[in-house]
DNA sequence: CGAACCGTTATTGTATACAAATCGCCGCCG
DNA sequence: CGGCGGCGATTTGTATACAATAACGGTTCG
């Protein structure tokens, strides 16, 4: 990847996750070009992609602002991330290998070493769980889809960061992938989309218990939709 | 948005479409911008965009290729569409008004009505199909759906437009479209859901009949992959 | 004769200056 | 008193020049 636009893309998108930015504030490219210590050029290919990762949006008149999502917008994240993924699981079991299928549980005990404890290494827990998802993702051998399912989980993954999950929620999880590397052992390829069904039907209500009632939602903002 | 950088994505689009460039092909952001008419700076915005599309591909070191979609490829594409539009036409279907379904239904005699005759016009006959699925997808009401799937669907319409169907795979499709139709008046989402899903497998083997059968692949190239 | 090295050339990446478009405010008129 | 129009300021879009990097070809050394 190019030196200056990474550093820019990286960097604003730091920013945004220490919450620096709230969310429908407004953004200038030269604000942006500042934070990053780059030119506009790089800057904009930068928002391009956090644009295209739906963490910063752009109004009808082309300016920027901080991406709002709102409780539909996340139920609405979370359904498509588990038809596509609920697919590549299914994939996946028919392909991977014994030694992938080590490999992930191997991964899945990285998890379970993060939460052991009474107070659990969440910021360790993120990273085996999306090297566990990754590496699930990889093996359904679908390149577009591994694109497709990039997009939908930079946000949340973003915004999961800043809250805190109680330590029952990250055991079911770990108990999920268990169950997981179980169906994936069996070659069963029914069995493991059911299981990653489950596992992210849950993980949406585990994140919306945190945003309050089905009914509320976040307030107006430069029009989010587009397509 | 924006007038150069538009005007360089259809140029380029064109230019591919017309089948002047042929796949696997290298291409210069200079060549490109003198297609286009414009400096290399929108260009490059444009060639994001057809990047994303998988019109275009950029290999390791960056250079520009002409996509090359192999059948793989090409299976891959539908099925996820598949995945995708089946559930905006099950969402459609929940979600449409009396009107909605009487303009889709509006819609798709005009798509009859280009492929009355012996001759069919094939392009009415493409953009009224377009605008048929455009319209289920919207009522689908799921931006990031939408964002998704736009995707998706440009490149095989992007091919299908230099090949040849048979009026009865014209008129299948319209048989089709009014089942739809009438799934969606009748509000059933199952039923809605169920057809979407044949007729986009039906097109994916009436597509790949043109390819050849299933074990031949197309030649390597630069490496399409990354998720 | 083959393979690795180095200089040349082609191609993409970045910075900067300028043009176009948009916003917000103020004054004006109804 | 409220809405309309236009002007200044802000912000995004485009062109161009230059820098960095990767491919290519020739030469030389083993």
């Amino acid at each position: 990847m190019s030196r200056a636009s990474d550093t820019a893309y990286q960097a604003i998108r730091a920013h945004l996750i220490s919450g620096a930015a709230k969310a429908g504030e407004q953004l200038t490219e030269d604000q942006l070009s500042q934070i990053a210590g780059v030119s506009r050029t790089p800057v904009r290919e930068a928002v391009r992609r956090l644009v295209d990762e739906l963490l910063l949006v752009r109004s009808e008149s082309k300016r920027l602002f901080v991406a709002d999502w709102s409780r539909d917008d996340i139920e609405e994240m979370f359904t498509l991330r588990q038809m596509l993924e609920c697919h590549a699981a299914e994939r996946a079991a028919r392909r991977l290998s014994r030694t992938q299928v080590e490999e992930l549980a191997a991964v899945n005990r990285r998890l379970r070493d993060a939460i052991a404890g009474d107070a659990p290494d969440v910021a360790r827990f993120l990273e085996a769980n999306r090297a566990f998802h990754e590496a699930i993702i990889d093996a359904a051998h679908s390149p577009r889809l591994g694109q497709l399912l990039g997009k939908l989980v930079e946000a949340p993954v973003v915004l999961r960061t800043a809250r805190n999950y109680s330590l029952e929620d990250l055991r079911q999880s770990a108990r999920d992938h268990d169950e997981l590397v179980a169906a994936f052992a069996a070659r069963d390829a029914e069995w493991a989309r059911a299981v990653m069904g489950s596992h992210l039907r849950r993980a949406f209500h585990t994140f919306a218990r945190t945003l309050g009632p089905a009914g509320a939602d976040a307030q107006g903002q430069a029009s989010q939709g587009g397509a």
